[in-house]
DNA sequence: GCTGTGTTTAATAGGTCTATTAAATTTGGC
DNA sequence: GCCAAATTTAATAGACCTATTAAACACAGC
């Protein structure tokens, strides 16, 4: 039936509570506890607790990469559309994921130089951040986008997105927001994120 | 000569500490140790650990508040200009600051509660909201400015320029920067956000 | 020089954490 | 039903952390 259940399960407690609470701050006998199981059997499987966090921390940072890998669309406006609604909605279904992986990238200086070579100077990076700008370029040449940089679009784009989930905790604290208003709340969010964008760059 | 220099030095260190490496990764060893005295000597002078860290706390929660506190300047595009300036200047001084309120507020339900409680619920804060947001609505009816609510503006001025600092050591550490290289880099993203916000909202 | 007060230290209690070890238990193949 | 391998547990070593306690030290005022 359930075959190896218990490594499985410890997995996917030890992702709930990593995600939740971060490296330092989850225990192998909480990740046991949750996971209904003995504090050892974490060892056993993963023998370390920093190996079964790194499964974690790799998978969840190929998610937030993934997001970079977007088709080449014709039209740069729509691609920067596109971009930004795929970027939302991951982000939607794990909302604790850009705090999760800045906090670990700032706390840890092993875990920034992990991230740094397996994505920014991952050729893949490379490729799609050279594309971006080539379609950038061509949309200021021809008048459509104001001069800027992709560096500085990019971070503006970045920094606007997921700070929206890094904050979303203070939110729906201070503001005693329910899970249904979360949601129209991050709906809103990004489509004042696509307007004050757009208008930014024209 | 150095009058209670220990105590003064142990909050110091603290506070540098604390920064650095937040709560939880900062033991009263640690700043013991770098204070250069004992252990038991944080204890006798700040009782316990939380309490050494919540006056420091107040005072950082204390900084950031501060800078919501601008000028009445009767042109608002001036007055936006100013508060960006001022918390661009504040945050250059203090670049841990923004990652350290934030991870505080987001890894501890208390924290949160005197937050909101210090800061959100005063009755300055609330009527500096109510202050911008009438210059806003002027600006708005005058046609100087497009439709847009205050809290999308705020959080999109935040995102921006907490983002920048929060992702500061990201930056540097990824793209080999130096202390003069981050400085300009620093300036630059200023006016790049002040573009993308001025022209955003026009 | 003694005394009392404030400062500093050494020692330690009591807790939690990671990781290991050895023993108990379960399970599948024959 | 039995054996070997895989799984799970109890127990514990060793490290570190916060906080307290009692003793040592420094020094001001007399």
């Amino acid at each position: 039936m359930k075959k190896t259940s218990l490594e499985e399960q410890i997995l996917q407690t030890a992702e709930e509570l990593f995600l939740e609470k971060g490296f330092d701050a989850t225990s192998t006998t909480d990740i046991a506890k949750k996971a209904g199981c003995n504090q050892a059997l974490v060892h056993y499987y993963f023998r370390t607790k920093e190996n079964l966090f790194m499964q974690i921390f790799a998978k969840k940072q190929e998610m937030v990469f993934s997001c970079l890998k977007l088709k080449e669309e014709s039209d740069f406006q729509t691609a920067l559309n596109d971009f930004i609604d795929a970027y939302f909605e991951l982000l939607m279904k794990n909302r604790k994921l850009p705090f999760f992986i800045i906090n670990e990238l700032i706390m840890r200086d092993d875990r920034r130089q992990y991230f740094r070579k397996k994505v920014i100077e991952s050729p893949e990076y490379l490729k799609y951040y050279g594309v971006w700008n080539t379609m950038l370029q061509k949309e200021i040449a021809e008048g459509r986008v104001r001069p800027i940089e992709l560096s500085d679009l990019t971070l503006h784009i970045v920094s606007l997105i997921v700070f929206t989930f890094i904050s979303l905790p203070l939110y729906s604290d201070f503001f005693e927001k329910d899970e249904t208003e979360i949601a129209t709340y991050l709906n809103h969010r990004k489509e004042a994120i696509k307007e004050v964008i757009f208008k930014g760059i024209s």
